[in-house]
DNA sequence: AAAATTATTTAGCTTTGCCTAAATAATTTT
DNA sequence: AAAATTATTTAGGCAAAGCTAAATAATTTT
């Protein structure tokens, strides 16, 4: 029955987007997780999604949730609005990369369609975001991504950073000061197999870094 | 109890602060209309904004509303959004000024301050919006306004477009065709007392035109 | 001033989207 | 495989903000 997409039902399609998005279903207890709720709820509202027409998710209890063709629509709409906003901050009002994400989180769910097209096209038609994530064409086809994490590479491999993850405003700062940014390329110098950190050599930076995993899972490269 | 400030409260802080810009309390019907729901809900919501702590309106049966300080700067803090937004989707994204109000409608109850000031430095802290209305400071105070409605005006007055009425695009539009916008000056040639009409001639524009009261009482002028 | 009209309020109901506590299912450990 | 743990669902509630219908108050007309 909705058809009416609340924000509390894009927000849902989006994480269930990005979950979906490691091949695997959303589970109930991930998505509470993110969407900062009891699970419980999150029960209820993937109840409503499947049996909603059309229906915008696919759920079998227990077996947590996938898109349907209408909710990966509905979802990619979210993320453009979220990724063009972004940019739009960045370029427009001078926030810095840590910053955009809290605002974009709330402007997705605000803006008309009129506003998308107008910073689209202010912005140039841009394929990425601040933080290199790949932002979905106007007709919500999300580009193909051949990126995979630092954090899988090994001593001697070279690569170009293609993307961060947005949502620790503290690591983009970290990240920012040791020029790990989109489009940079870097060295594996070594690798630890004990922890798993990686030292590497960063285009335009003196000194060599070592990066434990809770940074290398969440920076994307292309070998 | 709220100090949280719903969008809904929001909007009805607006809603009674314009209401009351005319002098007397804002009354159930009438931000009904405005707000396009039932008396009855407005009476509902009055009481609660009444019971809150601290009171963001004074509220007696049958009498209608009125702002408390606290309701007051609650109000200027969304019309200082509103204001500001327009500005800023005219300037930065093109829009024309009978594109704005329903952005800026939406977008008012969601930008967090750090926004705000952001377009009030890249917009030079404007202090009049697109349609002239004065922009509260960012101290939440509104300037003095001493303008007039154009339909005040008799043969061989003369002023200054200050501001217009910014809800409905389609006058807009007609004011915008006719020359009728902020700064520009006019001359009364003619007042029929039969229809209210007023025949002016408007700088820069070479034939005289007539405006009956549906727009004249709609524009606001200094002498 | 009585009657009629209009404005407002009260009462009770609905939807959305969340919550907690208890029940059940799935998975992991022993 | 039984026991323990973890994940998920069910059931019952709550607050916000709207609604309708009926009651009451205020205002206007006759």
């Amino acid at each position: 029955m909705p058809e009416i997409l609340t924000r509390s039902i894009q927000d849902y399609l989006k994480h269930i987007y990005e979950l979906n998005e490691n091949g695997s279903a959303a589970s109930t207890n991930d998505l509470a997780a993110r969407l900062n709720i009891a699970p419980a709820s999150v029960t209820g509202m993937l109840q409503k999604l499947a049996n909603s027409k059309p229906a915008l998710v696919v759920y079998k209890k227990h077996q947590g949730a996938t898109l349907t063709r209408p909710g990966e629509k509905a979802a990619l709409e979210v993320i453009r609005h979220h990724r063009l906003l972004e940019t739009f901050l960045v370029t427009t009002l001078g926030y810095s990369w840590d910053e955009v994400h809290c605002e974009a989180d709330k402007l997705e769910h605000v803006i008309s369609e009129d506003f998308e097209a107008r910073m689209a096209k202010a912005l140039g038609h841009p394929t990425r975001d601040p933080h290199g994530e790949l932002i979905p064409t106007a007709d919500l086809v999300m580009p193909a991504d051949k990126s995979c994490p630092l954090a899988s590479l090994r001593t001697d491999d070279t690569a170009t950073v293609r993307r961060v993850s947005d949502d620790d405003p503290a690591l983009l700062r970290h990240l920012r000061k040791i020029g790990v940014v989109p489009e940079v390329k870097i060295v594996i110098k070594s690798y630890s197999e004990f922890d798993g950190n990686l030292t590497l050599q960063v285009e335009g930076q003196k000194l060599n870094v070592v990066l434990g995993k809770a940074i290398t899972s969440q920076v994307f490269v292309d070998k």
